[in-house]
Parts: C-alpha cells; sequence; structure tokens
DNA sequence: TCGACATACATAGGACTCCTATGTAAAATA
DNA sequence: TATTTTACATAGGAGTCCTATGTATGTCGA
C-alpha cells in the first residue's frame, strides 16, 4: 500500500492531469494573434482563399477532398472556394487521367503571385513586432512553429 | 576573427531581414491549428461568444468599446455579440454610473460556467496529441504562449 | 456483364462572423 | 449654450463554412 493510496486526493481538477492549461491556452492566443494580424494585413484576398492556395501550392496538384483534408475542411466548402479561385485565375484544373470523376487542382502563375503578395502583407504587419521582441524569444516562436506542425501531421 | 566571418553568406532571402519568413510561417500554422482544434472540439457556443466572454473574464466589467480594441474588434461587431449573450444569460450589463452613455458587462454565473465548459472542450480536443508531445516540446509551447502574449500586448 | 455500393464532386440552404456607414443620445468643450 | 466628441445601436452586405442532398463515375461480387 503506497501513501497516495491512504491520501485523500481533491476532485481532478484537470481532466488532463500532465497538460494542465496547455491547450485552452494555446488555443486562446493564437486566436488572439490570429485576429490582431487579419485586421493589420488590410488583405484584399478574402482568408479563406488565401489559405486554399497555400494548400494547393503544399500539396502540388491535388484533388478536391485533398485540400479539404488538409485544411480540416469539408469538400463542398473547398469546391465553392475552387470555383472562386478558379474564376479569379488562381488555380487551374484539369481531368484527372486514372479517375473521371475527379480533377487535380493547381496554381497558376498568378496564383503563385498573390500567395506571394499575402505573405508579404502578413510579415509586413507583424515584422515591427517581431523586431522588438529578444533572438531568444524568436528562436522560441521558430521552434513553437516546428512543434505545431508536428503536432497537426500526427494525423 | 571567428570561423563564421570568413564564411560567404547567401544573399538575404527574405524581405525582412532578421525576422525572416517567421511571420508569414506562424500565422499559417496557428491558423492551421485554429480550424484543427475548431473542428475538432465540436462546441456548442459560437467562437465569437466564448471570445467574448473569455474577453469580459478578462478584463472585468468593460464597456463595450474596450471588449473590441482587446479583440481586435469594432464596436458593432461587440455590441450585437452582447446583445446574444445577454439574451442568453451569460453577461450582465449595468449603467456605467459615471457616464450616461455607456454600460458595464460582467459575466453572470451561467456565463462563467459556459466559459469553463468551452475551455475543456478545447482541452479536450487538443490532450491527446498534446500528450504525444515531448516534455520539451511541450515546454517550448508554453514560452511561446508567453512570447505571443508580450508581442500582443506591446500595444 | 449487371446491379449494388462506394466515391468524388456539385448544389442548396442556413447559421455565423464581421466589417463600413450611419443614427442617437450623453458628455465635454468652447 | 452651441458645437464637437464620444459611446453605443442599427442596417446592410460580403465572406465563411457546415449539413443535406443530387449526380456521375468507379469498383466489386454474383
Amino acid at each position: 500500500m503506497t501513501p497516495a493510496d491512504s491520501v485523500p486526493r481533491p476532485p481532478e481538477r484537470q481532466s488532463v492531469p500532465g497538460t494542465g492549461a496547455l491547450g485552452p491556452d494555446l488555443l486562446a492566443v493564437i486566436a488572439r494573434l490570429d485576429r490582431w494580424a487579419t485586421s493589420r494585413a488590410g488583405l484584399e484576398v478574402p482568408a479563406a482563399q488565401a489559405r486554399l492556395l497555400a494548400a494547393v501550392e503544399q500539396i502540388g496538384p491535388a484533388r478536391t477532398s485533398d485540400l479539404a483534408r488538409l485544411d480540416s475542411s469539408t469538400q463542398p466548402t473547398i469546391t465553392v472556394q475552387l470555383q472562386r479561385a478558379e474564376q479569379d485565375g488562381w488555380v487551374r484544373r484539369t481531368a484527372d487521367p486514372s479517375d473521371g470523376r475527379a480533377s487535380l487542382v493547381e496554381l497558376t502563375d498568378t496564383g503563385r503571385g498573390v500567395l506571394r503578395d499575402v505573405r508579404s502583407a502578413r510579415a509586413a504587419a507583424l515584422a515591427p513586432r517581431l523586431d522588438e521582441l529578444t533572438a531568444t524569444e524568436r528562436d522560441v516562436l521558430t521552434r513553437a512553429i516546428a512543434v505545431v506542425e508536428r503536432l497537426l501531421d500526427g494525423s
């Protein structure tokens, strides 16, 4: 019988012992940062379009449903966003030679340019604040990015 | 003279020397994480309402415009969200004794309960992935949260 | 080979988010 | 006290994103 057995425990105060409030804190702060940066970048490109372009760039010629999965979205949502992006000439769709139901989506040169512009607008919005951080703090952010990517790619 | 000094550097590849692609990378990954977590938490509470409750909790009895500023939002947006939250009994508004135009918003007990539930749902959504990380990785995230908070509070 | 089921995408409808423009009343100021 | 400013409310519209459902193609077993 270990001492722990005889000590009455207080009720569990966290549903997930070991991680504590890390999850909610992390989500709260990223939501704030997301809104902060979005409101400053003054993007002319709708956010969902920008995310779509980044997704297409990342997984190359891809199907609608693959893009939906990458973006934690749904197929109908991506279908509609793809229609807009195609109309704007930002992506190109070709029939999938191996599957008559599917099409493959890829960026056009225009789309690549738009994506580049979006990224530099975001960089510009955030840069002044990043410059005020210490090198150590920036390093923490860099490493955190890698951690979150690993967390997201877990499945 | 250190060896590093004698090594020819490649040309700057980013338009923001010193910060590199940190800004866009950071924003891209947090947007992904935000969507991922939101889609899994299966919240019954709309996201904007949850953010509002957290804001009210954070700055206590507060005015509409103070809440808007905290959330990088606008006064009309917060006004509407407050109306919903008040109808649901999540916040209470009292006249500001020192200013007839303003009212002070605070959480009700119900609102506090809702906020607690939202946080535990988010914690539960993220916990399995956080548990797969190493202690070092979780520590990086904890420190990154503090860094981002400092960055956001810069003004 | 044909029917049944699965898969990939399209369409429809609705809830939610959030902005700009503008109105109203109270406060502050000249 | 007249003017301007401030705090909040209202209106309208663009965007986001989901579930439900329809259609066509692919796949598989009888």
